[in-house]
DNA sequence: TTTTAATTGTGAAATTAATCACAACTATGA
DNA sequence: TCATAGTTGTGATTAATTTCACAATTAAAA
């Protein structure tokens, strides 16, 4: 397995999720075999994409027959495997950080939101069974959970402050919904999230695309 | 200008965003030229990438001096200048919902939620300034303000029904934060943000990222 | 006015990603 | 058992994106 020292987010693997989310609504539909072009469809991407990826993980089906679901859902959680139930937290509690503290399909996806944390101390409860906790909770929580990754949906000014801290205290990867960029050490990953940026950005296809 | 019959975000198209977001930030700083490589920093690309992305624009900078910042707004706003003020509505109201028709930043760049709407009666009213509404009032809405794109927060079940629905009453592009791809004609833009799938992403390569 | 040092702008090269095209395989039916 | 039709798997090709490298430009200093 080859190194990765900077972060980036391969296509291939990305859709990884995007099947296997897609194979799991087939299974609920009673199917149990597929082919490239069933899966490709569903995911919108074309069938000798999916091949490809899949070959890129090498993943095999059966020539003539396609592919059965569980075995591919059981190669796609192998290339997961040991990622699952791994520990999250989520810093600041303002619009984005009360609808992702809610979001039930992390825990399906066997994504555990420990705790989320706020500067405001009216807004530290235990709504919604997960805790709301002070900032200077960050460090108990981080090492008695083991938790590596956290989700950033403080505003913008006090993103970098926080990220720094929680550098400091062994978070390695962050996914951010605050509208800046992250100044990190190499091998911290970070993953924006820019609200603003993706709707304008469909307005600005809508408006382009022929009629 | 080509003709654009399939959505693809180009990378390039994307970064003005950010550059321009960066930029705001410069002046606010109280710079008002900087070089390639300052916003190359700021925006967490290569000099290199900004000014070829600048070139793709037949944006200009001066050599020597750098860019002065407020040209670059100007040519950038110049870009995207036909889409300022464009009109929005959200449909479902549960927490990513609730979230995004409180989310302050649309207004800052002038996109505009002109309505928000849920089957759910209990939920209709006008907390927060813009109105909960039935379905039923989407026609009226959408023809009143003239909407051309729609945010989509409901459920994954009820997605591509409303998808559907929309695109008959007139809508062309989607942002999709129901964890299911779409199924649409041509020329109807689609973007999807699933949230698991990019959390996911950052606990798989916080994982691979040596230490 | 001339020189210098620093930056832009952009072809060319390299890398990454997507699509094409078809040989290899195999379940099915004759 | 054999032929057939329909899929996979993957090299080859094309397209998109990024990086490289350097000539052209120019503000500022001499």
């Amino acid at each position: 397995m080859k190194q990765i020292t900077k972060y980036v987010l391969r296509h291939d693997t990305k859709r990884l999720f995007t099947y296997r989310q897609c194979l799991i609504g087939f299974k609920r539909k009673g199917f149990d075999r597929i082919f490239s072009y069933n899966l490709g469809e569903e995911a919108g991407v074309t069938a000798e994409q999916v091949r490809k990826d899949f070959s890129v993980f090498k993943i095999k089906g059966n020539k003539k027959a396609g592919y059965k679901i569980d075995d591919l859902l059981t190669a796609i959680e192998e290339v997961f495997k040991y990622q699952l139930n791994q520990h999250v937290i989520i810093v600041g509690m303002g619009n984005i950080g009360k609808a992702l503290v809610q979001y039930k399909r992390f825990m399906l996806r066997k994504m555990i939101i420990v705790a989320s944390f706020d500067i405001d101390p009216t807004k530290q409860s235990k709504r919604w069974g997960i805790p709301i906790l002070p900032l200077e909770m960050l460090d108990d929580i981080i090492k008695r959970f083991h938790v590596k990754v956290a989700i950033i949906a403080v505003p913008e000014m006090s993103a970098q402050d926080i990220v720094n801290k929680l550098i400091d205290l062994g978070i390695k990867g962050f996914l951010n919904f605050a509208p800046v960029i992250l100044k990190t050490p190499e091998n911290i990953v970070v993953h924006n999230i820019n609200l603003c940026d993706e709707l304008e950005s469909v307005i600005y296809y809508t408006q382009k695309v022929v009629e």
